[in-house]
Formats: structure tokens, C-alpha cells, sequence
RNA sequence: GACCCGGUAGCUCAGCCGGUAGAGCAUUUGACUUUUAAUCAAAGGGUCGCGGGUUCGAGCCCCGCCCGGGUCACCA
């Protein structure tokens, strides 16, 4: 028989203990007077005479260790990635309570009453009086020591990751952090949040390969967004004046550490606003969320201090002449120089802006210079992490943009955008001169969080299917045994 | 898509020149009423990713495939 045969068989003998004693093994609510966070931040200093008289308090957890003593034993309890310690000794809590404890396994979840204490050791625990069981683990726990490492089980089994590694629970703890913290700070300055359609008869405002289903009752096919950026403009038409979106882009790409075929995406946009304005909002926003989730402006990254605090601005043209390139060229040749010779050294985080009007087919022409356009990216890390644009609002102009696009596309370009006369038909009723943003949520916590790879940033990233796990077979052919 | 690395017990990993498959944690049994990677004693647990081939003999060598990671390409 093979151990995780005989875990089962193990431990569904443990449900079916409790169950003979009346027990639940999987139990109902359990009101509890504290969670885990909240006694080590309130009790956490505390010395063991500032916990007299007894402060009495009810937690639940997932059980990570157990040291049983012949009468006595320890155990640590879990919640939001924080332990607390647990003393069970024998004669404190009723009998029953005290096998319960004897028969624990690793990973079962319990709620637990008593006092607060400190141990010999001076570790603040809980001297348990009364133990309730609430739910049966039945395979096996990661290692305690080393946690889970396996990468692809880590992605597949998410959950096993934030159970064992307490960082990658942090990690998505920050994430949630940061775009409260870029939702609060457009809130406060009068954006509205909307949802556009994830599903588009027709997709535009980047320059990507779509996902493509089916609508079956419309008959139509329909495509995945590769952005959100032409229905938020009709939105700035209709006169959402300030209003921007967080929510997924699908790209039919590559995956890489910097690329998921599903990705998150903020973008903003302002009315009578430009490029300039967006760049000094841009600067505000990651300053800000740098600020309030990791207490200043400069983080670590792959060995750099990245500093959000001061972000160098510089033209495309500029950066392509620092680093030895030729800065004389123009339209899709110079954004070649500058993808070779400049993107992967900006570290530091760096606006490049004015980019060639070919590269650009829905940002409005600079009036100095039409052969280029009033955009901008943000550059951290060698990532390029957002991309912003004073918005061509001339529907003429935005049409002769179109056309070149299709005869691009005809010449093969399959990322080339298609003529959306519907953009267009919006556009006629006159958009107000306007700055837009996308900034890349994923790639953003990266930075924020440390994190060398996308996967990490991301719940469930997408993976090839696994083959049959055969789980359900084994449990059927048990529960006809028992 | 190309190249490189990896897949051995539930987990973390060893496995030499091709010669009977190993450790720690976890599990089971026993001891232990302030331990903390608890400790001590004993036991059980393997489709070596899958399929072929070479060989007297393959975890190890060869071929194909699957899954994952990385680099590059792609991603304006």
C-alpha cells in the first residue's frame, strides 16, 4: 500500500472515531474572540506579569507543529501566515479535548480557548482549556522545515504554497495593498472606476494576438480584450471626464517571468489632460504606493535600490544618444535602436517619452514635430511598466491612423489594429483634449514585492493541464471499504 | 519555437565507474506534564516522470515523448 493509501486509511479512521463519539470532523461556525495577528500585535511585547490577570481568548488555525509529551505538548497554530503557540497539558481541559489533542495531525484545522501566558522559553502561548476540533486534513503536509519548493506544485496547489511558505502569503497580502492604494489615490482625485467588456466583437488599443470564443445564442465570435482602452475613451466622449479601470488583459503570447497570457492592467484617463500632466500623476502614484506598502520611496530589487522617489525623464531620442545609439533616426528604426541598445539597462525607474507616430496609431502627433507623438513609458528594472499618451482626438487623423494600420496588416502584420468605425462614429461627437495610462498591476508588484517572476505575483498562473490525479478513484474505493 | 537545467518515498534531497533504492522531516508503535527543526527506541512506506532501446544487469548510457524552470526569440 502506498502512504498516501495509508494517510487515508489513517485518517479516515480518525473521522470515523469522531464521528462515533458524536463528533464533527468537519464543524460548523466558531466564534472566536481574536485571530492570530491580532493577539501577537496586541500581546506580542507583553512580559508574563503585564498578562495577569488572565486574558482569556478563543482563536482558530490550521495546526503547523505539534510536540506532544506523554501528558502535555505543544502545538502551533496558523492564521493569515502567523503562528501562535498552544500548551495543552492533560489535566487543564476535559478529557475528551485532551485525546482530541492526541490524535491532531498536522494541517487539521482547530479552535482553541484559554489564557495567555508566557512559556519558560518566554514564547507567548496559549494554555488551552478547551479544545474544538473544525476540520480533517487528510493527505500530508509540506516539509515544516524547508516548506514547499516545488515550483510547478506551488503554482498548481497554491494553497499548499501559502500554507508553507508564509512570504508568498505575504506577497498576495501586498498585492491587495497596492491597488487599494492606487484605487484610493484616483478616488481622492475624482476618477471613477468602470468595467468595459472583457469580450470584444472587435479588439484594439494594443498590439497584440487575441483569444478568440464564442457566443453561441449571437453566433458570434468573440475576442478576449487586449485592452480597455477604446471603450474607456467612448466613456471620456460620453463624459466620464475622469475614469479609469483595473482589471485583466488576455494576450495570445509568449510566457516568460515578465509575461502571463492573462495579466492585470490599470488605466486611467483624464480629460483635459496631456502627456505632461500624466507624467507628474505617474511620478505621484508610484511614489505613493511605493510609500505605503513598503514605508518609503526606494525598494529592492535584484540587488538594486530602485528609488520611486525621483523618476528621470528623457526622450527617446535622448536615451538612444546616451547609451551610443543613433539618435538620429526615426519612426520604427529608432524604437529598434532604443529596444537594443537602452531598455534593458533603465534600472532606475526612467519616463521615456516622444515615441514615432508609427508605433503609436491612437496618440496625438506632438505640433512641433508630427513625425512623432506625445507618449510615454515607464521603464523600472528593465521593465517596461506602463505606457501613457496624450489621446489623438481628430477622427480624421484617427482614421488615416487606421488605414495605415490596415495596410500594415495586409503587408502581414497580424498585430496591426483593424478600423474600428464604431471608435470612430464616437470620436465624431468630439472627445475633450485627453491623457491616458495603462500601468502593468502585475509587473508593479513585482518591483514592489521582490518578486523575480510574473508566476509570482500571480494566484494561478497559467500552466499546461496535469494529467489524472486518480484522487477520486481512491477515495471512492475507501469509503467502500469503510 | 531553439538551447540549457531538472523530475528518485507525502515533503526536502543524496545516489560514485552501469552491479540488491538511501537520509532527514512526515507517518505508525512505545517512553516523556514548559517544548519549540523537542528528545529517545523501534517499524512501515518506492510505477526512480512515461515509453522504447543497448546490456548478463539501467535511477545512471542511447532514442522518443510528457511536465516544470531558465535563457533567447516573440511580446510596437
Amino acid at each position: 500500500m502506498s502512504l498516501e493509501d495509508e494517510l487515508f486509511e489513517q485518517r479516515l479512521g480518525r473521522v470515523r472515531e469522531m464521528e462515533a463519539q458524536g463528533l464533527l470532523p468537519y464543524g460548523r461556525r466558531f466564534g472566536f474572540t481574536h485571530t492570530i495577528p491580532n493577539i501577537l500585535q496586541e500581546y506580542g511585547t507583553k512580559t508574563a506579569e503585564e498578562l495577569s490577570p488572565q486574558t482569556r481568548v478563543k482563536i482558530a488555525g490550521r495546526v503547523m507543529t505539534i510536540r506532544r509529551m506523554g501528558k502535555a505538548g505543544f502545538a502551533h497554530i496558523m492564521q493569515s501566515g502567523e503562528r501562535l503557540q498552544v500548551y495543552v497539558k492533560k489535566d487543564a481541559l476535559p478529557e475528551t479535548d485532551y485525546q482530541l489533542f492526541a490524535s491532531l495531525d498536522l494541517g487539521d484545522i482547530v479552535g482553541v480557548e484559554g489564557y495567555l501566558f508566557r512559556t519558560k522559553t518566554g514564547e507567548l502561548s496559549v494554555h488551552v482549556e478547551k479544545l474544538e476540533f473544525l476540520s480533517k486534513i487528510l493527505l500530508a503536509m509540506p516539509e515544516k522545515w524547508h516548506g514547499l519548493e516545488d515550483v510547478e506544485t506551488r503554482y498548481r496547489q497554491r494553497y499548499l504554497d501559502l500554507i508553507a511558505n508564509p512570504d508568498v502569503h505575504k506577497v498576495f497580502v501586498t498585492r491587495a495593498k497596492i491597488v487599494k492604494s492606487l484605487r484610493t489615490t484616483l478616488d481622492a482625485l475624482g476618477f471613477v472606476e468602470v468595467e468595459t467588456p472583457m469580450m470584444q466583437p472587435l479588439y484594439g488599443g494594443a498590439a497584440a494576438k487575441p483569444f478568440v470564443t464564442h457566443h453561441n445564442t449571437l453566433d458570434l465570435d468573440l475576442y478576449l480584450r487586449i485592452a480597455p482602452e477604446l471603450y474607456l475613451k467612448r466613456l471620456v466622449v460620453g463624459g466620464l471626464e475622469r475614469v479609469y479601470e483595473i482589471n485583466r488583459n488576455f494576450r495570445n503570447e509568449g510566457i516568460s517571468t515578465r509575461h502571463n497570457p492573462e495579466f492585470t492592467m490599470l488605466e486611467f484617463y483624464q480629460a483635459y489632460a496631456d502627456y505632461n500632466d500624466l507624467m507628474d500623476l505617474t511620478e505621484k502614484l508610484l511614489a505613493r504606493v511605493a510609500m505605503e506598502v513598503t514605508g518609503g520611496t526606494t525598494v529592492e530589487y535584484e540587488g538594486h535600490k530602485l528609488d520611486f522617489g525621483s523618476i528621470r525623464r528623457l526622450t527617446m531620442r535622448e536615451a538612444v544618444r546616451e547609451q551610443g545609439g543613433n539618435g538620429d533616426l526615426a519612426g520604427p528604426a529608432l524604437v529598434e535602436e532604443f529596444e537594443a541598445k537602452v531598455e534593458r539597462g533603465l534600472i532606475q525607474p526612467t519616463i521615456i517619452y516622444d515615441f514615432p507616430v508609427e508605433v503609436s496609431p491612437l496618440s496625438k502627433n506632438k505640433p512641433c514635430d508630427p513625425a512623432f507623438v506625445e507618449r510615454f513609458e515607464v521603464f523600472a528594472a528593465g521593465m517596461e511598466i506602463g505606457n501613457a499618451y496624450t489621446e489623438l482626438n481628430d477622427p480624421q487623423e484617427q482614421r488615416r491612423r487606421f488605414d495605415s494600420q490596415i495596410s500594415r496588416r495586409e503587408k502581414g502584420d497580424e498585430e496591426a489594429h483593424r478600423m474600428d468605425e464604431d471608435f470612430l462614429r464616437a470620436l465624431c461627437y468630439a472627445m475633450p483634449p485627453t491623457g491616458g495610462e495603462g500601468i502593468g498591476i502585475d509587473r508593479l508588484v513585482m518591483l514592489l514585492t521582490g518578486s523575480r517572476s510574473i508566476r509570482d505575483v500571480i494566484l494561478f498562473p497559467l500552466l499546461r493541464p496535469e494529467g489524472e490525479i486518480g484522487l477520486a478513484d481512491r477515495l471512492r474505493r475507501l469509503d467502500q471499504k469503510a
